[in-house]
DNA sequence: TTGTAGGCGTTATCAA
DNA sequence: TTGATAACGCCTACAA
């Protein structure tokens, strides 16, 4: 045993510098055998693991390794809501999973964070975290006030569902193209008074922008059709029993909607909810249509009709815009980071993930006046 | 303006020295001044202000921070699951949403790991990540391996649902006495041939140990009726989709049982579609509960009968106890180490959060034979 | 092949 | 009230 005995003190966890004084070595080298970068002999090498086997060396301390290699494998995903909330929508659990999955090829985590406090306590938590990119879902919008302090801490940042913030890349997908094409659907099936779930717009919702966007292509298709009307109301919240809400709402008036367009498909199961609460069939009484495409195991045969968008992919997809950005990033200065950056701002791209209208069971022609 | 202009070099972030550079100041002198942790004349603090607003400094480093202070606010997450599937149920979501709100009360958030490769390779990964504390959901088995590790390292451990490690605190819930009321409704009910569609045991699914306790209390339960049987069908996975398969293949068999308890809400909506599949009734042909208690929005007046735990709650009880676990260790090493850690050691905690029969109406008295 | 030196950015301790 | 000093643990030039 060439180990002397003045190793770590007990309870401490043991460090790169006992290892290498309980090998005779110096730090450095010490550093070389354990990470197997670098030319170290056999012997040498030997003798180091051993010593760190020794004294149950856990390998470099992780904070350490961060501060001096300037990165520390950390993507944060902020999204705009309580987590039990943002959770309870399957299409989050896709994007995450995507998310994580992609991330993961590289060795990095995901750190969750929830921003719902006021914008000035969320903006000091996200300061107080350490993360090398963050993917901002559903808090985008200059209204969250998050973006520029992540920008000016030199994080890499992208944003989910927009809006799109200059030199920020954004991942999204066809909301107009996927809500025309649900309107349209209902137009063909001869529907013309129809009503609008939206989905919340504040910051504190879930996909702020989306809504907007899909409100104004609704009512333009709306529009597009003869004597077409449009009638909408927001949901407070991007759950069941908010869609539930709003949709009883719309078909308790006077003259109800012959159909009903739900920004999510969890909005959509609401809609189904109140028209079952109400005994009005669906679609006989009353057609609906859902966006997204996540399974609702819905029981009896019932299949929504809604959009499909790419859930799991529009994870990935983030991911590989944020490696992207982290590999043209220098990780501390370098020489020329000036350079870099402006080639990841040039390319700041704006990805719009293609959807497809999915026809279920749950539209079909107006009943008769 | 005092501040020279020596300021910090193009692109990089600003840092302390920079600003206490900036303001004619010492380095610990802005320290104390950014941070209000000290005595500082009223003009200086506001002559450091005013540099770092000047330079854009963006507060503390966090890496630098955590470093120094030992602690870096960030508590793992760490799932034995894929995340897509881990948060396709919402008893995960409730459970992380609790976490997560008592995490944030101290400032800390939340590193979400999943740990779905071989284990040497979740290990290291693990062993990378700066955190503060690990809460092992479903994945706290010795199989996993991930224990010894996260010890060694000094990380605070917690388990999620079991099964307990010495040593180590663990929230669980009433296993055995919510599964036994379930059985003994159904025996109430005139049940005898019950089938049991199983969560996954293996490492990969969620919550292991959880299986183990429920099937072997169900088996109890149903072996104490007069000419009780049982029936066991494992799921693969904690999915609708699983849980339809299991069932079905329960439904298909020649004398089907009368009633199938699936040992999770997700499950359970699996055994609703296998029946309604086969046009069978619920409850007139075959009874169906669930466990957790979750919200399935079915429709059609249909409640579960299920068990009901409370997923928040158990997320906020797993947070103050690595609360109090980190209250109670020094950050670095301390004069005396070894008896808080003892300390922490003796009061492992085992809590079980009690749970609650529900009683819904898809379960009713066998059809007749 | 190995060791030395320096620093990543911060903060605790002490002395002034 | 302020400043100098020394870590925290690691890694990478560079020199030997």
């Amino acid at each position: 045993m060439t180990a002397d005995r003045s190793g770590p003190a007990r309870g401490r966890r043991a460090t790169l510098a006992d290892v290498a004084r309980a090998a005779g070595v110096s730090a450095s080298t010490a550093s070389l055998a354990v990470n197997g970068s670098g030319p170290v002999s056999c012997d040498t090498r030997d003798r180091v693991l051993a010593a760190a086997r020794g004294l149950g060396y856990q390998g470099p301390h992780p904070t350490a390794r961060s501060l001096r290699r300037g990165r520390c494998g950390v993507v944060a995903v902020v999204v705009g809501d309580r987590l039990g909330y943002a959770f309870r929508d399957p299409m989050m659990a896709a994007f995450v999973d995507g998310l994580a999955e992609e991330i993961g090829t590289v060795g990095s985590s995901l750190l969750l964070v929830p921003t719902h406090e006021d914008a000035e306590a969320d903006a000091a938590r996200l300061a107080g975290l350490a993360m090398d990119a963050a993917v901002l879902v559903g808090c985008g919008s200059p209204g969250s006030g998050l973006l520029p302090g992540l920008l000016a801490r030199g994080t890499v940042v992208v944003t989910v569902d927009g809006p799109p913030a200059p030199g920020v890349p954004d991942v999204g997908i066809d909301d107009e193209g996927g809500t025309r094409s649900l309107v349209d659907h209902l137009g063909s099936l001869g529907h013309r008074d129809i009503g609008v779930i939206t989905l919340p717009a504040s910051r504190d919702g879930t996909r702020p922008g989306v809504p907007r966007r899909r409100t104004a292509a609704a009512r333009s298709a709306i529009e597009a059709l003869p004597g077409g009307r449009t009638r909408v109301r927001a949901a407070g919240r991007n759950t069941v029993g908010e869609g539930e809400r709003a949709a009883g709402a719309l078909l308790d008036a006077a003259d109800p909607p012959s159909a009903l367009v739900a920004q999510s498909d969890v909005l959509a199961l609401g809609c189904l909810r109140a028209a079952s609460a109400r005994r009005l069939a669906v679609p006989g009484d009353v057609s609906v249509t859902g966006f997204d495409g996540v399974d609702l195991h819905l029981l009896s045969g019932t299949l929504l009709t809604t959009v499909v968008q790419p859930g799991q992919l529009k994870g990935r997809t983030a991911a590989r815009l944020v490696l992207a950005a982290l590999d043209s990033t220098a990780p501390a200065e370098t020489p020329g980071p000036a350079e870099p950056l402006a080639a990841a701002d040039a390319s700041a791209a704006r990805i719009r993930l293609p959807v497809a209208l999915r026809i279920g069971t749950t539209t079909g022609p107006p009943a008769p006046p």
